[in-house]
DNA sequence: AATGAATGAGAGTTCATTCAT
DNA sequence: CATGAATGAACTCTCATTCAT
C-alpha cells in the first residue's frame, strides 16, 4: 500500500471497498507517473493492479473522471500527510522558506511517482467542454498556503518587499520543474540541488 | 498565418505544399491550445483548419509524430525569431537577466497560444515506450542558451556563486507557470508579474 | 403503494416479500413511466425505488422477464380493479361504447403512469427470439372482452353490422393513442376527447 | 434497394457514399422491424447489411441518432412517395376518407416492414433526457394533413360535425394498431379490414 | 496534389446476472 | 431476508492509419 492506506473506511465504504479502491489508486498512480496522463486507461490500470477485467474500474468508481478525482485526493492526502509529519515548526525568515523546500524536497526523493502523478492529473484532467479541472484547488492548496507564511513572515518584517503570492508561485514551480528534471534523470543529486534553491530564495526574500 | 511561414519551402517542398503543412500546423497550435495536447486528435485539427478530410492531414505527414515534431519545430522557429528581433545586446548584469525576462514575457503576452502549445507538447509528446520525446532538446533550447550567458556573466564577475544551470532551470519554469496562469486569467496583470519577477531574480543573482 | 398492493400475499410469499416486490415494481412503472422500457435498467429502477443494489432486484425477481411479467400483470390487476369498481352496469347500446369509454378514460385521467407503463410493456417486451411475448394475452384482456360484449349486443339488436373484434380494437388503440398523446401534453382537455370519442364511436355502432 | 434510393445524391454525397448509406438504412429497417427498436445495434445491423465492421456504420452516420434520423426520413420519404403516386385524386366525402384508408391499407399491405419500423422509431427513440425526439415531426406528418383535409371537407358541408383533429388521429391510430396486428399475424386478411375500417369513418363522419 | 472509402484496435460505460456469505 | 463483490458481454464512439484511385 503506498498511497491510499483504506483511510476511505471511515466513509461508509465497507473494508473490502476500500482495500479495492486503493488498490485501483495505487495503481492508477503508477500507470500515470510511467506513461502519463493520457495513456493511463482502464486496461493498464488494471493490469498493474493484477486484477481481471476493466470492469472492477467502473464497479469501483462512478466513472473515469471520479477515479482521477479520487486519485488526485489520495495524493493531496499523503502529501499533507508527509509534510506535517516531517515539518519543523519553527520561526526565522531563512528556516521558513527553507524548511519548506527541504520537506518538499524529501518527500520528492522519497515518493518521485506521487509527486508526478499529481502533476500530471492536476495539469491534464479536464472537463466535457476542455476546460481544466483542478486549477482552483491545486492551486490553493499548492501555492496558496505559501504564500499566506509569505505574507505573515513580511508583516513581521522578516522579508524583504515583494508580491507573497508571485514568490509563492515562482517557489512551486522550482519545485515543480525539479520533478520533472528527477524523472529524465534518476541519479540527480537531490541534495546540491536542494542546497542551491535554498540559497537562491533565500537571496531572493532576503531584506537588503 | 500565424506561426509556421512556410519556411519549409526551402526544403524540396513546393509552395502548395508547404502552405498546407503551415495551415495544419497552425490548426494543431490552436487545438492544443484550447484543448490540450490528448484531446488534439486529427478529427479536430481538420476540423478547426476547415479541411474535409483527416486523410489531408495523412497525406502531408507521416504520421502523428511527425506532426507533433513539425509543429513544435515551428513554434521553437518562431519563438526564436521574436527573441532575435527583440533582443537588446547589451551588458551588465542586471540587464541580462531582466531582458531576458522581459523579451520572454512580452512574447508570451504577445502569443499566448503559442507558448501553451509549445509547454503542451514538449510535456506530453511520448514516443511508443512511454517515455518523453523532447526532453533533452526542450533542454538545451530552452534552458541551457541561458545557463551559459549565466556561466559568461559568472565568469565575469557579475553574479554571485550559483549553479548556472539550476538558476537557468529555475527562471524556465517561472515563465512557463507564468503561462499556465495567463492561459486561466487572461486578465493576468503581466506588467507587474514581469517587474516582481525581474526584481526577484535580480536579488537572486546579485552579488552580496 | 400504487399498483401492486402486495396481493401476492396469498401465493405463498411472506409479507416482507411481497411488499418488497411491490416496492420493485412501483419502481419499474415509474421508470418505464419516464423514460420508456428500453431505458427500464435494474439500475435506475433501484435508484427510483431507494434501495441500494441491483442485487436487490435479482433477489426478489428471477430475471428481467420476470420482473416484467409481474409489473405487468400488476397493471392489468390495477386496472381491472378499477373498471370493475367503476362501471355502472347497465343496458342499451348507446351507453355499452360510452360507459366504456368514459371508464377508460376516467382510468387513463387517474392513472396515466400506469396505462403509459402498460402500453410500453406490452409493446415492447420481447422473447430472447425478438419475438413479442404478450400479444396474445393483452389482445385478450384489452380487446377480447369489449368484442364479446358488442357481439353480444348485436345479437340483441342495438347496434348496425359490423364486426365486433375490428371494432374494438379500433376503439382500444385510439385509447392507447390518446394515453401516448396525455404524456406529451398533460393540459388536454380530457373530458372534450371523451365526449368526442364516444360522439364517434356512436356514430360509428348506430343502426342506420 | 428498398427503402432509400440513393436520393441522397443531390445532397453533396458521392455515389459510393449514398449508395452505403441506403445499404445501411434498409438493413436498419430490417432489423428494427424483427427485432424491434431497442435490439438494432450497430453490430446487429452491419451483420444484417453483410458488412464487416460497426465501424462502416460510424464511418458514414455521425452517430446513432443520425442513423435513425436518417432512416426515419427514408421511411417518411419512402411512404410519401408511394401515397403520391397511388392516390387518386377526387372528391366526395366519402371518397376522402375511403381513398385515404385504402392507400394506406395498400402501402403497409405492400411495405408492413417499412411501416413497422417507422412506428418503431417514432414510438422509441428518445434524447438524452429521455424525451421522445420524433413527436412533433410525426404528429404534423401522419396526423396535420389528414386533419386539414377533414377540416376543409367540414366547411364544404360533406361530414358530420366532429373535431377533425380527433378524428384524424382516431383514423391513424386504426391504421398504426392494423400494423402492429399484420406483423403478429401476416395472413390478416387486409381486404376484409380494409372495408370494415373504411365502412365504420363512413358512418363515424357522415352527416345524420 | 488531393481525395474516397474503409478499417482494426481500443476507449469508457452500462447491462443483467452470479457466487459468495 | 438481505447484501457484498465481482463479472463477461455488449454497447456506441473515437483513434490514427492504409489501400485505392
Amino acid at each position: 500500500m503506498q498511497v491510499k492506506d483504506e483511510f476511505g473506511a471511515g466513509l461508509g465504504l465497507s473494508h473490502t471497498e476500500a482495500t479495492r479502491r486503493a488498490q485501483i489508486i495505487d495503481a492508477t498512480v503508477d500507470v500515470i507517473a510511467e506513461l502519463g496522463f493520457a495513456k493511463a486507461s482502464f486496461a493498464r490500470i488494471i493490469e498493474k493492479a493484477g486484477l481481471s477485467s476493466t470492469r472492477m474500474v467502473s464497479y469501483h468508481f462512478a466513472d473515469k473522471q471520479e477515479l482521477m478525482t479520487a486519485t488526485l485526493m489520495a495524493l493531496i492526502d499523503h502529501h499533507d500527510r508527509y509534510v506535517s509529519e516531517h515539518t519543523i515548526t519553527d520561526a526565522g525568515r531563512a528556516t521558513l522558506v527553507r524548511s519548506f523546500l527541504e520537506v518538499e524536497i524529501a518527500y520528492l526523493a522519497a515518493h518521485p511517482r506521487q509527486v508526478l502523478a499529481l502533476k500530471e492529473i492536476a495539469a491534464n484532467a479536464r472537463g466535457a467542454d476542455g476546460s481544466p479541472m483542478f486549477d482552483l484547488v491545486m492551486h490553493d492548496l499548492r501555492v496558496g498556503r505559501l504564500a499566506r507564511q509569505l505574507t505573515q513572515g513580511q508583516r513581521e518584517g522578516q522579508f524583504a518587499e515583494f508580491d507573497p503570492e508571485i514568490m509563492a508561485r515562482t517557489i512551486r514551480h522550482a519545485l515543480d520543474g525539479l520533478a520533472q528534471q528527477l524523472v529524465a534523470d534518476p541519479n540527480l543529486d537531490l541534495d546540491r540541488y536542494a542546497a542551491e534553491l535554498t540559497a537562491l530564495f533565500d537571496r531572493a526574500t532576503a531584506r537588503p
